[in-house]
DNA sequence: ATGAGAAATGTAAGGGCTTACATGGTATCG
DNA sequence: CGATACCATGTAAGCCCTTACATTTCTCAT
């Protein structure tokens, strides 16, 4: 079934079924009903490949991220996804891994694919080293790309995130005004956000104590392993390095903190604080509940996909918007600092 | 950078770059190394929708799930976008949500862009009323369909999944065999495997305690929503029911009971057991840590994609392959079965 | 009624690729 | 050395749409 034959069945010519298609150009009333009923009637579909040889479209974004099973990551690309879907664009989705070369690859293929647009979710995608980022520029001379929660400057490229370096600061600042010195930093990535997440923290705590060297721990290891993070947490202890609170990148790094904290005896908040990033249902998971940060994930990707919509429609758009994240308060910090409304 | 243009540069006719590029029927060695040459010097890549529009694939296959921010199914669309990208095929993904209604549209959008199969991932995709699986049936009339922890005969549909039933009848009889009477069936879905699920358990209750009425809780609300899964079991022990035991159709849902368990001050495992399902990182987020139920969700990935690999090479393969689960025992167990080993 | 201009429709030229078929060249055999 | 068979390559006909441009049909003011 093709649009020859429609044209056929309606008594009119492709042209003129294409216009009815396309809702494009003028076509009357009557002619344009006979037309619609006619592809009702055989159920006919347009071919996505011919049209798009013919739009150089076929409204399909590719979504790139290093590993979609990232509790995090998975819900910013369902987020994705039902607002594009929303607004007739499909998504192509591409779990790369977290390697330059397969991120580069995977971009490759997603233009050769033609999709209209590449989102890049999470801040991994952006390096360091100005030349790492170089595959993004090139990705981005042919079509334009977003960044969502890590920013970089080049013609065509979108960026759109959380102000991690604030809302750390202000977590540290709140952390301390509770009356803990000894915060410990723990973090497991050294991504764009990874980076202004520990700058916030290391800001607040260069101007509580300037000039003491401030508690920062790297754990290496898996993202779902929690045990290796209680672990990693023990060891440190282990080295006879004190700390009554943790301020974590992650939920999962702050859960483990959280655990830690617990076999080790303390009692929470009372002796312990910690505050996760993130807000993800693991705050619900421990006892007491998990205090996080949380950055307004589901405004972040509304706010690119807007972005994204205007673009393709030609219009001019934002290069770089930032939105500020929130502390949700919950059992495992204390609050000295409002009054004396204490939590126990 | 069309065919053209590589045919001039390189000197040949478009036939033969084309031969180059798809390795098919014979080309001379010396051609072809011109031929690549000219097309890596000047940097060319086939037009998707030409090629397409040529050879009616694009090498895409359709991904659905009804919500990819679950755990457990973000899971399964992170094994199966792997395996399919190395092997060539590119992922559409389409979150459906739980509407029979939008999973069918769903359905018609990937065929219209011409995806060459469709997975469902998930078992909400089969309904129990047979004409709801039409939308199933309708698509297979054009491609293969494969499910994966569902099943539904009929033509060009495959079913790859865990022998849920088992696996609950198992770890029903292992609670009962430490010890526990009072055994509560807590879940949160009526879907394919959902029922499955609850029938092993059932099964094994009855073979235990013929005509007693089992105890058995549906939990209707949010799927993250720990709390609301918590004062659920609470309202069902005011209600004058006592359990204690509970096997979950979910690790979300075993955690929540394990938390009521200690805030109702029993102690783990001694007083009170928990079975979860699927084995996710939730399990390390409880304590103690949660033992659960293992379907091996990467194999049956592993499968589904062979299988569906096979049938689109045109071989014949099984039409619905059932692997069998494992119980992970963690802390939320005893283990009074095997001579008298016991956890505490 | 008539002619101009607008509206509706048709014609045909791509868009970039695959592939059946045609052609020319070379090796093989008697 | 000519006939046979094959291998390498080219030619051209699709694949199914979109759309610029040409043509026909209306509409309405005169």
């Amino acid at each position: 079934m093709t649009i020859y034959d429609i044209s056929e069945k309606a008594g009119v010519s492709i042209a003129t079924v294409s216009r009815v298609l396309n809702g494009s150009s003028s076509v009357s009333e009557r002619t344009r009903q006979k037309v619609l009923d006619t592809i009702e009637q055989y159920g006919y579909t347009p071919n996505a490949f011919a049209r798009g040889l013919g739009l150089n479209t076929m409204k399909t974004i590719g979504i790139m991220c290093a590993d979609s099973s990232d509790l995090y990551l998975a819900k910013a690309v369902y987020y994705i996804e039902q607002k594009l879907r929303a607004h007739g664009y499909d998504s192509l989705l591409c779990c790369t891994g977290y390697e330059l070369e397969s991120k580069a690859a995977s971009m490759d293929l997603l233009i050769t694919k033609k999709v209209d647009s590449i989102i890049l979710v999470g801040s991994n995608f952006v390096y360091e080293k100005e030349q790492d980022n170089r595959y993004i520029a090139e990705a981005a001379a042919q079509i334009p790309v977003m960044l969502l929660n890590a920013s970089f400057d080049a013609p065509n490229v979108y960026s759109v995130l959380s102000d991690d370096y604030t809302s750390m600061y202000k977590a540290t600042r709140q952390m301390r005004a509770d009356g803990i010195e000894d915060i410990l930093y723990f973090y497991n990535s050294d991504s764009y956000s990874g980076k202004r997440k520990l700058s916030g923290f290391l800001a607040a705590m260069e101007q509580a104590l300037p000039g003491t060297g401030p508690l920062v721990e790297f754990y290496p290891g898996s993202h779902e392993d929690i045990h290796a993070m209680i672990r990693h947490l023990e060891a440190v202890r282990e080295k006879g390095i004190g700390f009554h609170g943790v301020i974590a990148a992650d939920d999962t790094l702050a859960l483990a903190a959280v655990k830690y904290a617990r076999a080790a005896g303390y009692r929470i908040p009372e002796e312990f604080s910690a505050i996760g990033y993130n807000n993800s249902m693991l705050t619900g998971c421990c006892e007491p509940e998990l205090t996080s940060i949380d950055n307004r994930l589901e405004t972040l990707c509304q706010h690119l996909i807007t972005t994204l919509l205007g673009i393709l429609e030609g219009r001019e758009m934002p290069k770089k918007t930032i939105f500020s994240g929130e502390i949700i308060e919950r059992g495992t910090t204390r609050r000295l600092r409002e009054g004396t409304k204490q939590n126990s």
